[in-house]
DNA sequence: ACGCCGTCTTGATGCATATCAAGGGCAACG
DNA sequence: CGTTGCCCTTGATATGCATCAAGACGGCGT
């Protein structure tokens, strides 16, 4: 459980509330909520409208899309300190696109757009930041767009593994995630039995070796080559 | 051919442009250049360093992604007055991610990053603008992944031909694409000979006519059901 | 420890779309 | 007026991934 002076900190080092002046961080952190969601709880459905956006401060949230049949999409995974539905404030008529629903236990800061608009309409700075980050968000949605249509389902795999190394403890490459593989898999635009399959394939392969919910990376090289 | 005195207006009218004051507009305007580009040239590169964003004048512009086979996918088409690559203007290190050929004959106008910031950095509203801009082409993009991901190849042609209804002089729908099909194909993510397919069943079916690069909507309500 | 249930794997089959190959229309050009 | 080249179409075939259908594994409560 977050201490009550836990959460504002999640938010302060945030990178659009990081430069903010004191009094400036003070009014728009006033007006945040924050939101307990247990594992498995749809907390924003898609369409309704929206008038905040959320930082994920604990757990993690995942973003979907649904299919008239019921298909879903994973559209991205949040982790704990980065945000999302920002870009809505600056809409028109602004709709949640997607749904969020929680992983696992999750903490989430539902941060209201007036106060946080009102604070950028008087923040050059945070206005610039907050291009940037919309900037880079949509060149994240390039490269996705790039991953979808010139990429099969393995190579796309493998971007997402080498996108997730890290150092182990004891030196050897892993790719850590928390998430259920039917959830990776549906991020990654594939079936879960795909998704095992090929995990299968690069297993056979020598590439790597899952680990629980974790990937041991054996042949970085290879991996990169593929 | 245009007039010297014609491209400050289509500038002007862009809707980036639309709202500032004279001498603001004056001030950017001052250091556009104006690019004529002749058909099939391609005037932008993936990966070039960026220091300008584009409004396209006249003819238009396909943005296209390449793999390392030489596969291209068009990842959109540029009308007269829209723009491109405006986003870059707030990377870090700004580098084009797409490529930018001219589909016709085409004049596009060439807005250097540094005096543009300049004077977002001194109006307030010309910077809400433009996160409004990018939200919305976010939101296009999220659009456009939910296309590849849940629509079949069939579902994304109608989606385009629908998006491109328009009334004929004679009152008759028609959808009006200027372009090549083999680049429509490419934009909607399928191979020409697919496009073609479907073109033909939809035709069969009565729905619509091919009438040169148009197609004429025989059944728009049967359309917009499927 | 047992059985239950949800998640993950594995195999068999099917389908949508890509790929390969060949012909047809049409405009540019000699 | 034929030729050339380019797009577009059409048909035959191939393939990657989805779908369907069983198991296997693993956590969890009783």
């Amino acid at each position: 459980m977050l201490m009550r002076t836990g959460w504002p900190a999640v938010l302060r080092t945030h990178h659009l509330f990081l430069t903010l002046e004191p009094e400036q961080f003070e009014r728009v952190a006033r007006e945040v909520r924050l939101v307990r969601v247990p594992a498995g709880e749809c907390f924003v459905q898609a369409g309704e409208p929206a008038d905040a956006f959320f930082v994920v401060a604990e757990g993690s949230v995942k973003l979907s899309l649904f299919a008239a049949n019921g298909d879903e999409k994973v559209l991205d995974i949040i982790a704990p300190g980065q945000s999302f539905a920002e870009a809505l404030l600056f809409m028109q008529a602004p709709v949640f696109p997607v749904s969020a629903t929680a992983i696992a236990d999750s903490i989430v800061l539902r941060v209201p757009s007036v106060p946080f608009c009102a604070m950028l309409a008087e923040n050059r700075a945070a206005c610039f930041k907050m291009l940037a980050h919309l900037s880079a968000r949509l060149h994240v949605q390039v490269r996705e767009i790039e991953a979808l249509t010139l990429e099969n389902a393995r190579q796309r795999l493998i971007r997402f593994l080498l996108a997730r190394v890290g150092t182990d403890c004891k030196g050897t490459s892993i790719a850590h995630t928390g998430e259920p593989r039917n959830v990776l898999a549906s991020h990654l635009s594939m079936q879960p039995e795909t998704f095992s399959r090929l995990i299968k394939a690069l297993t056979d392969e020598g590439m790597i070796r899952p680990d629980g919910r974790d990937f041991v990376i054996e042949d970085l090289a290879r991996l990169q080559r593929a």
